[in-house]
DNA sequence: CTTACCATGTAAGGCGTTACATGATTCA
DNA sequence: TGAATCATGTAACGCCTTACATGGTAAG
């Protein structure tokens, strides 16, 4: 019953679109998928290499570069793996939110140190807003120049709305924190 | 510089307020903190059988009960721990959405499976939205019993206003999905 | 010429889950 | 009397991160 790892789909799903070294890949990870998902080299280099051994990707090297490249690609047998994962029901989702974990025991701390979290919070969540509304437009602007990204549209759009809910919550907690 | 271990923190968070079982610990978890934070067994009794022998708590036997009960109790160290932990600054909040990964890869699947899978996370959702008003309800007319309550009240906001978000997105995306 | 970035990988170890093991009590 | 819940714990193992180790290239 293995709580299957979700490492290869991940992988397989950003080689289903086009060919990338692992290096490529974790930058994906720190970019696009970064505020649902992601993954260190420490992982992403041995998942490389174990799909590799099962048949689910190939690799070349680009020696064109000057790099030393490894270039991976998907295979039909991948595609099968992905979509099978796709077709399947979701297992969890997963939230570990600390600021959440400080704010539950807040009475503890005081309302200042409280604030000042939700402060924090509040910060970084503008940053990501913002960083969101530019992708969204760039997307927008490309919709009909490929299939995959009315998807990655989609997904993008959650994290607007759920940053926006955020933000109100932040507003909100502030000045329920300060009431009596 | 070992990323530090935040059981330790929530197990005397919740023994901050009153002393309880691992048994105890393990269902608030499931339920009050369960839509930010969660915790298995095999990670709650060794975690408490070593903050043991490191003074953060001190176990008493309960015998009235009929049933072999191991009540644990913050130290006086055990609060300066805690407190010391929510000075700091947050380290990160992790989101682990397999259902957004799935969506975004859904090129690979196709419309009707990505569907599939935004109706599942909305029933989801709405199930546990309804739960969070319960809670809400009843917190907002303890307010004044004690004052975590308050603290615990902003969580339970924060899962209303993110679920509510979700919902309106999954309407937004089911309609996005089905344009051409 | 040196800083930042590109690029690949390994090793150790932390953290936590699942599954196993056991048994008492409550309630229908 | 059997199922659900209360109650505690261990063992194996999976997954992933951090830190280490190495070296090339682009740009200022």
């Amino acid at each position: 019953m293995a709580s299957e790892k979700k490492m290869d789909c991940v992988i397989l799903g950003l080689l289903s679109h086009e060919s990338l070294t692992g290096y490529e890949i974790k930058k994906r990870m720190d970019t696009s998928l970064n505020y649902f998902w992601g993954a260190s080299f420490g992982s992403i280099y041995p998942t490389l290499s174990s799909m590799l051994d099962n048949g689910l990707v190939t690799k070349s090297d680009d020696t064109d570069s000057g790099r030393n490249k490894q270039i991976y690609s998907i295979t039909q047998k991948g595609r099968e793996y992905l979509l099978d994962w796709l077709k399947r029901p979701v297992e969890k989702d997963i939230m570990r939110y600390e600021t959440l974990m400080k704010i539950f025991f807040g009475n503890e701390g005081g309302e200042e140190i409280t604030a000042q979290h939700i402060n924090a919070f509040k910060t970084k969540i503008q940053r990501e807003l913002s960083k969101l509304f530019c992708i969204e437009k760039i997307l927008q602007d490309c919709l009909n120049d490929d299939s995959t990204h009315k998807y990655y549209l989609l997904t993008v759009q959650f994290g607007i709305k759920t940053y926006s809910a955020y933000l109100e919550w932040c507003d909100d907690a502030l000045k329920t924190l300060s009431e009596k």
